[in-house]
DNA sequence: GACGACCGTCGAAACGCTTCAAACTCGAGC
DNA sequence: GCTCGAGTTTGAAGCGTTTCGACGGTCGTC
């Protein structure tokens, strides 16, 4: 319950000037090595710390990041998260992390406060709801990086996973083991990653010369319960349906436990393939077929792009490819053998 | 590119001093209303937001809690993690998250960081490694608060799930279903969380009087190959194990895979019980007994001890209870019937 | 009509640090 | 002996905010 040792502290005990003190720890080389061993010592005796904000006040810039997520919990944002904060640390940068919840609300109150700790950068999965504050911190020359999807916001950059060629990759596997009758368990189509996911599929369909209902398209909210509730009623409705592409790990959880109840067995009644790979997909029954993307790297290039001070290409997309993991959950149709 | 939006701006704008915008801006009933409404009115025109590190500065606390963890893509991690955000986030606090890797070297250097942001408290999975480091934040009037396991630092709380009684009914569920012949896949026995649920799990099998030599409790690091070497290697040397105890959901995730290669059946010729609930366990195959840690609710725990001003009660420990959830990874032994 | 009370506003100081220009110290050079 | 300059150290200003004591004007009261 001591005071804060201050600059001012190790002053007076070794009876020299706050500015020497100061000199001493931050640009030894600046002074006499006598007096810097004296400062050097007494700062490890007393064991100071020097104070950041004062520091991050006085330089303008506090040697954090921002990072705002939707959900922590979930594989794929954590995995972000763990790679962006590698990158930071690796630059002496502290990464402040914030869940939105997809909230916009909460998004925008943590815009807000983020912003007035004049950080180094901003990385964020936004929503779409908060665009025009994401434009103006961009405009004040804060250097921010979407991840994962885009809100249209003008000045920022952004890195994503290649979902179109990864949805295809998906439809292409479905369609060469001889499916013709799809379902879409998308997700929330609210976010770009999902509408991008849906086209790549549908657009390698099309190719393919086959077009899919509207109906067959399931929009849910991105955990277990919506993609539970999207995917019975998918194939209530549409019970010929033989291949089931699922948008995210989250709503894949719902769709294995939809498919369970119905009693379909997996792959010979209905294959399943999603997006995201888990620890967990290889052991579950059947093991997953998925399209993995790679998380972790997306975290690093967008903590890159906020050091990369050169390249000041604004709004520039970088897009890291995903690759299609086959296990046993996809197999050829038994239902409707290839026409 | 603008430079930042400050109180004197305004205060040039609106003809008034910069103590009044401030007043204006956060003790506004302390201001007539025709000036009050100026401001805030300009305020909002300029996108004001107040330069945090100032503010902080000046109050000497920063509105924000620090959390070290030792790997945020570990689901018990991260919804840990999400806990504590959660209750920081309803006091108007921020969270900075940062990832030690169990690296001590990584964990002291951010704990020299946070403690140069005069947060509001911190919360942090321990190493023992840096344990006069934290008693020295604690002793200079932070709040530390330890969650998972403890680092023996005086001076701080902690939050912790009951291991001994998880492991402990464990154990009874194992004995109760006819084994005699176990085996312990512990995880990192450098953490306190580890021996507990190892000690928990002994002392059941002793109030039923088996003793365990100890070359079947294995030691391992906290990932999937240590789980999954450990378990090769004790089910190599024991093969007349009938039932596995493991310690947490990374181990138990190398520990699947080893009794894969070994071509055992879960359970007719092995059980097995892990410490950890994951969103994948009830779809694995088979699906998996397990005692599950309250995680979210320990975050939430150990951020409100932060908040929580008056019971300054130091060195408490706060247990919360586990629950054992049986699915179809154990059974009776088949190799070895009761006795 | 003068005095005090009160409301609203202002100026200045302080939080702890960095940095620039100025000042000091010494020994070398003339 | 005095000057000059290199090598060190110092004082002061300033980052943006909050807050305290002071100040000026208005109004009610006697």
């Amino acid at each position: 319950m001591h005071a804060p040792i201050t600059l001012q502290r190790i002053a007076l005990e070794t009876n020299v000037s706050i500015s020497t003190v100061s000199r001493a720890l931050t640009h030894p080389d600046r002074v006499a090595f006598p007096t810097r061993e004296r400062i050097r010592v007494a700062a490890l005796r007393l064991g100071y710390a020097p104070n950041q904000l004062a520091r991050s006040l006085r330089h303008g810039d506090s040697k954090t990041i921002g990072l705002i997520l939707s959900d922590i919990m979930v594989r794929f944002h954590s995995e972000v998260a763990k790679g962006v904060e590698e990158i930071a640390q690796s630059h002496g940068y502290m990464t402040i992390l914030c869940n939105s919840n997809e909230d916009g609300d909460r998004e925008a109150q943590y815009l807000e406060l983020l912003s007035g700790f004049r950080m180094g950068g901003l990385i964020l999965e936004p929503t779409e709801l908060n665009v025009t504050a994401v434009e103006a911190l961009a405009r004040n020359g804060l250097r921010v990086v979407e991840v994962d999807r885009i809100s249209g916001a003008s000045g920022v950059t952004a890195v994503l996973s290649d979902n179109v060629g990864g949805a295809g990759d998906a439809a292409r596997h479905l369609l060469g083991l001889g499916h013709r009758e799809f379902g879409l368990v998308i997700g929330n189509l609210a976010f770009t990653s999902a509408r991008e996911r849906r086209d790549g599929f549908l657009q390698a369909l099309q190719r393919a010369s086959i077009t899919l209902e509207p109906q067959r398209v399931q929009n849910c909210v991105n955990n277990a319960s919506g993609g539970y509730r999207a995917t019975l009623e998918l194939l209530r409705t549409h019970p010929q349906v033989t291949a089931l592409f699922i948008g995210n790990a989250q709503v894949m959880n719902g769709a294995l436990k939809a498919v369970r109840e119905l009693g379909l067995r997996v792959p010979q009644d209905v294959s399943l393939l999603s997006f995201d790979d888990t620890d967990w997909a290889a052991f579950t029954d059947p093991a997953l077929t998925v399209v993995t993307q790679a998380a972790y790297e997306l975290g690093r290039a967008a903590a890159k792009l906020i050091f990369n001070k050169r390249k000041r290409s604004p709004e520039s997309i970088v897009r890291l490819p995903t690759q299609l993991i086959v296990r046993q959950s996809t197999s050829s149709p038994r239902k409707f053998p290839p026409t």
